[in-house]
DNA sequence: TATATCTAGTAACTATTAGTTACTAGTGAA
DNA sequence: TTCACTAGTAACTAATAGTTACTAGATATA
């Protein structure tokens, strides 16, 4: 049986939505150059907030993604690695950060054009 | 110059996070198969609102993803379909929607294991 | 000997966004 | 006459994102 994603109930779905989480994306793509700890990931990520970071963490491993390795130093760190489920997720990631970066140009000129349309009309 | 997509005013961000929004993707699918008119797409993607939607649609013709047209009919009808650069760009959440569809199962598991685990350790 | 800094978070709060619901106006059908 | 259809918009509420202050124990700095 194929899934519906235009089903609300479609687990595809919710699947969609956590990739559409901004900071998870970028997370992942971190992690699966090499492991980082907490703080680490929360200076190299720009404009994430201790709450966000944490929060997004916990999702990450919930779902397989990343794993969480606490170390006893002292104080103790915390390690943040990519599993095998999460790299090829990532991999899934790639064309659409290519994407991004090869079409960046046309989606701000068709902005542009999109908003001086805009204020035409108004006028 | 590589972009940091890491960098909080990286253009590429913002094009990720357009992405990440969970009504665009399902949209850009949906015109994709065919051109559609408004209500039609309310009807077929289940639980977006009439405010998303329109929200949504202007957004992604801003982005020069999909085109608008009116149809000068009684009631008027509008017809939205993608743009050369939209078709670009779905392709490139082929992957994405594909990788969500294999690995659902894994997912799916790994949150349970991860919510028995949680139960255990606050017993 | 105080003071600042480091660790990995959590708690309380505010701001922003998502979602719900009712409404527009003109026409055709039951 | 009342309902349904078209493609939205406006006002409101609910949920989420983001901000800021704080925890505790140790180490470095002045």
């Amino acid at each position: 049986m194929k899934p519906d994603v235009y089903a609300a109930n479609c687990p595809t779905r919710q699947i969609l939505d956590r990739v559409g989480d901004k900071w998870a994306v970028l997370i992942l793509l971190l992690l699966r150059e090499k492991p980082m700890r907490f703080n680490q990931l929360r200076r190299t990520i720009e404009g994430i907030s201790q709450k966000m970071l944490s929060q997004v963490l916990k999702s990450l491993e919930r779902d397989g993604l990343i794993k969480r390795r606490a170390i006893a130093t002292v104080p103790v760190t915390v390690e943040y690695s990519i599993t095998q489920l999460g790299v090829t997720l990532a991999a899934a990631v790639d064309p659409l950060r290519d994407w991004a970066e090869q079409n960046l140009k046309d989606v701000l000129a068709a902005q542009r054009r999109y908003d001086s349309q805009q204020k035409e009309e108004a006028a």
